[in-house]
DNA sequence: AATTGACATGTAATAATATTACCATTAAAT
DNA sequence: ATTTAATGGTAATATTATTACATGTCAATT
């Protein structure tokens, strides 16, 4: 209802570049970044990790914008339905695409203690998987590749993953 | 109608050779397949495809064990943590394992339609992925390879994969 | 300018999935 | 027999996600 004012979220200096880059591939798509769906995307290329649903709706919430969660599912949808962000099944997250624009399939290696998330590309393992499929008679529409473990910087913290999956 | 000696989840014929294996395994582990487990186990296997917690856990109160939910999810972690079962992290379900007492890991084709899960060997795939990671700083412990897409059966049924994820 | 229609946003209510905490019971070990 | 660890039960709560419906926005057409 309420029109969100001057988001001081390092606006002054304008919008990101990644920012700007998602706003013309999508106008080029006849799509449109709207103000939820930019803060949205601000909002995941500012977290240090992959964030959950809810966490990106209080922001939002923060921000003038609704507070139910069809506003943070209905944005998250769409940047992850357009190639600017992706969802990560196994810890109900969402992080922005680290490629945004190329069309790519990617694998994520997710760290189970910062949640900071890797990129990979993934095509060959995508094809193989594609394949193994196709020769078992199943025609495979979406893949989820993904990786949980500890990143660079949080190994050698001798936590224990008792108990992870 | 019926026959008599037959009652409703097979029991009056023994416990199928997937039960009696699981024991075997389990106990050659020093582990036990207690009732629950091994209904639990049973209701995977007798499923046509995957299926969530709480549907097992449903048909675990009609068979007169415990309702809340804990009751289900640990017979489940156990079974998933002892190869047993595993966990589909795209659908939010379990299926029992295709290979069990061997150690693999898989690859899973979930078809979108009728559930049914076809479980792969994918240690190529997963050592592929474990590479790729280790050569950016990642230590990998746990994967999750899932297809989502039509099984054999439901391919040609023209039902569109308009937002289906 | 008014009408239309598609898209977008907001809310309330509810559904679906999962965990924590605590206690009782049972099986194993001493 | 006593102790201990593992298991199972329940209540309460947390977390994640969807449905249904009303309102608002905007651009194309009349
Ligand atoms: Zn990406
Ligand atoms: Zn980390
Ligand atoms: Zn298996
Ligand atoms: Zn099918």
């Amino acid at each position: 209802m309420s029109k969100p004012l001057e988001s001081d979220h390092g606006a002054q200096v304008g919008p990101g570049p990644a920012i700007s880059r998602a706003e013309v591939q999508l106008r080029a798509q006849g799509l449109r970044l709207t103000p939820v769906r930019r803060r949205t995307l601000e909002i995941l290329l500012e977290a240090s990790g992959a964030i959950g649903a809810y966490d990106v709706l209080a922001r939002l919430a923060a921000d003038g914008f609704g507070s139910q969660p069809p506003v943070a599912y209905r944005a998250l949808d769409f940047l992850v339905e357009h190639g600017l962000a992706h969802r990560l099944r196994r810890i109900n997250a969402f992080t922005a695409c680290s490629h945004p624009g190329e069309t790519h399939h990617a694998a994520f290696l997710i760290c189970r203690i910062c949640r900071r998330v890797d990129e990979l590309h993934a095509g060959h393992l995508r094809q193989m998987l594609v394949q193994d499929a196709h020769a078992a008679g199943f025609a495979v529409e979406r893949t989820s590749l993904e990786a949980s473990g500890l990143c660079a910087d949080c190994q050698g913290q001798d936590v224990s993953d008792e108990g992870v999956e």
